[in-house]
RNA sequence: GCGCUCAUGGCUCAGCUGGAUAGAGCAUCGGUUUGCGGUACCGAAGGUCACAGGUUCGAAUCCUGUUGGGCGUACCA
């Protein structure tokens, strides 16, 4: 249920009654609870042109507003706000249809569009450090995000799987043998190092390193197959680290930079059929206009670069995948590339026009005192270790409480020390660094997934505790419980928001006040206790099921679980 | 040099198309319990929104300039 929406159909027919013309009919949530629930402020830049004062039209306006359904109250207010008031029966009812949906008031988009989301994109030849986390965890949010709205959501892994250092890696790889190989595979650091090590000191191996990047290239069976198993090992490596991070992201959603080889031809075959190609000082670039810089897409000695198979991937997503939206969740440093690549893309037409093309940018993972986070001998900090510390953090942070099974302790652990780290990432707004701090992750207070978790197995506790049917209906019976089902109604709001600007945090932001308004409702109104009235406990324990099942469910979009005990 | 971006209480962050007295959390100080999970809840104190102009009925938000930080600047990805 789109609320907003609806409070806006009313105002917009009280202004066509009163024979107002506003251009932007759009309410906003009040500021504060004496100003109500909702304000319309779109009253005061009439004045000046109707010549009249504010507070006379905003006067008019509200004798207009129809107040026996959605709306209970409209009032003149300040220089000429229009301040609503939402009726609590109305709201009632709206809560019970929200309880008795399985998508929790949220509606499916009547016109879904594909969309490409390409995110994570780790190097082949490189361990996957924090650097990928963000992009793995906001891209894996958005698709999550888009879906769930009803968009057809076609996630990309653009893994880096090519280049010239896979010569010198699948030699060594060969020379070392696959067995032994696969086994030191897991630490790809060490491997590239000791790779690196055998091609600095011995010229033979030099030669045939060099020698494996031309065969590969041009199709040597022996060496395109130690390549695919090179790459079949890589990959395994960072699914289990997608498995660690309850991401969903698969075998069918990688389309490897190597998948677009063939095709780079015929996007400089394109450009130049469309006269945007200039050669300068030998290389093939696009010069666009009002850049210094332009778009090299084919060097001087006549490889490919990065732009070029971007190209051929927008191309590629646009055409034969049909997108309409293609969004690239890649750190904020590449906004330069990615300006240049859309304009190229879109200019030159392997792009049409009505193709929505975004770069998803964010900032860069900082320590405690604010410098990027690496280890402490200055190296970047590899994701497994992160995530494994992650898991043991939470432990000793859980264990203390209740008696679990190891296996039990294990799962709780993965819970909520993953959801930790992800939710940490995806409360701050995408583009600002963030400061990495475990301990403020991990805490019970404040805005922290821990925090929301716990709030969600307390609900969970009620219901064990009272070990009954509960009631769909919803009364809204005073003033707290009146913000509180506020607040959840507008939970379809908050999503198809988020998802318009992409901005996970909306959520996470959101869910924190959700959580934070239960926990006070319930610390004022009793729920099992024996002098409450059985309609009122009724009321109440389905006002506490749909605050969990929007918790549960926003933490869902967002990679996050939760459980039953804590 | 040019371009992009950021600057909000001691710290970490919100602040939606400009809207009413700029909001949270941590830390600090104080309070709440015959305990529906106190790992909770309530309250207090703390901000010239970097600075200076401008636009507007109204600016943390838009424009210009200044200062300070981060990043990017043609054959890496």
């Amino acid at each position: 249920m789109k609320l907003k929406e609806q409070i806006n159909l009313y105002i917009e027919d009280a202004l066509a009654n009163a024979s107002i013309k506003v251009e932007n009919i759009s309410v906003s949530e009040a500021g504060k609870p004496e100003f109500g629930d909702y304000q319309f402020n779109g009253i005061m830049p009439l004045a000046k042109t109707l010549k009249r004062n504010p507070r006379e039209i905003a006067a008019e306006v509200v004798s207009c507003i129809d107040t026996s359904g959605l709306i209970t109250k409209a009032e003149v207010a300040g220089p000429g706000f229009i301040n609503l008031w939402l009726n609590d029966s109305w709201m009632s009812e709206a809560a019970g249809r929200m309880l008795a949906d399985p998508r929790v008031g949220v509606e499916k988009k009547p016109y879904p569009i594909k969309v490409v989301i390409d995110y994570s994109g780790p190097n082949m030849a490189k361990e996957m450090h924090v650097g990928h986390l963000r992009s793995t965890i906001i891209g894996d949010t958005l698709s999550n995000l888009l879906s769930f709205l009803g968009d057809e959501v076609i996630r990309q892994n653009h893994i880096g799987d090519w280049g010239t250092q896979f010569g010198m890696l699948i030699a060594y790889l060969e020379e070392i043998g696959l067995e032994t190989g696969s086994k030191n595979l897991k630490d790809l650091e060490q491997f590239y190092k000791s790779a690196k090590r055998r091609f600095d000191e011995d010229a033979a191996f030099a030669d045939k390193a060099r020698e494996y990047v031309v065969k590969i290239q041009s199709g040597d069976p022996h060496c395109l197959k130690l390549w695919k198993k090179f790459i079949d090992i890589s990959l395994g490596h960072c699914e289990e680290i997608y498995d660690k991070l309850d991401v969903n992201l698969g075998r069918e959603d990688v389309r490897a930079e190597s998948f677009y080889n063939e095709k780079l031809p015929e996007v400089i075959k394109a450009l130049e059929e469309k006269g945007h190609l200039q050669v300068s000082e030998g290389a093939k670039c696009v010069f666009l206009e009002g850049e210094e810089i332009p778009l090299i897409v084919q060097k001087g000695d006549g490889g490919y670069l990065y732009a070029t198979t971007d190209l051929a991937a927008l191309w590629f997503r646009a055409e034969a995948l049909g997108a309409k939206r293609i969004s690239y969740v890649v750190d904020a440093r590449q906004a330069g590339h990615f300006k240049q690549v859309f304009r190229v893309a879109k200019e030159s037409g392997l792009v049409g026009e009505d193709v929505l093309l975004e770069h998803i940018a964010f900032g860069t993972m900082m320590d405690k005192g604010g410098k990027p986070f690496k280890t402490r001998d200055g190296s970047t900090v590899k994701l497994v270790d992160l995530l494994d510390e992650a898991v043991i953090r939470a432990k000793e942070a859980i264990k203390a409480k209740e008696e679990y099974s190891p296996a039990e302790l294990e799962n709780l652990a993965r819970i909520v020390g993953i959801g930790a780290v992800k939710y940490a990432d995806l409360s701050i707004h995408r583009e600002s660094n963030y400061i990495f701090d475990w301990e403020k992750m991990l805490s019970l207070e404040g805005n922290t997934s821990l925090y929301q978790q716990y709030a969600y197995a307390r609900i969970m506790s009620i219901f064990r505790k009272y070990d009954g049917e509960i009631g769909q209906t919803i009364v809204v019976g005073n003033e707290i419980e009146h913000r509180l089902v506020l607040l959840l109604l507008r939970f379809s709001d908050v999503l198809e928001r988020a998802a318009k600007d992409a901005a996970p945090h909306q959520i996470t932001s959101y869910l924190y006040d959700v959580t934070t308004l239960f926990m006070r409702f319930y610390e004022q109104n009793p729920i099992l206790r024996e002098h409450v009235e059985e309609s009122v406990r009724q009321s109440r324990l389905a006002l506490s099921a749909l605050t969990a099942n929007v918790i549960r469910q926003g933490l869902s979009i967002l990679g996050i679980g939760v459980v039953e005990r804590l």
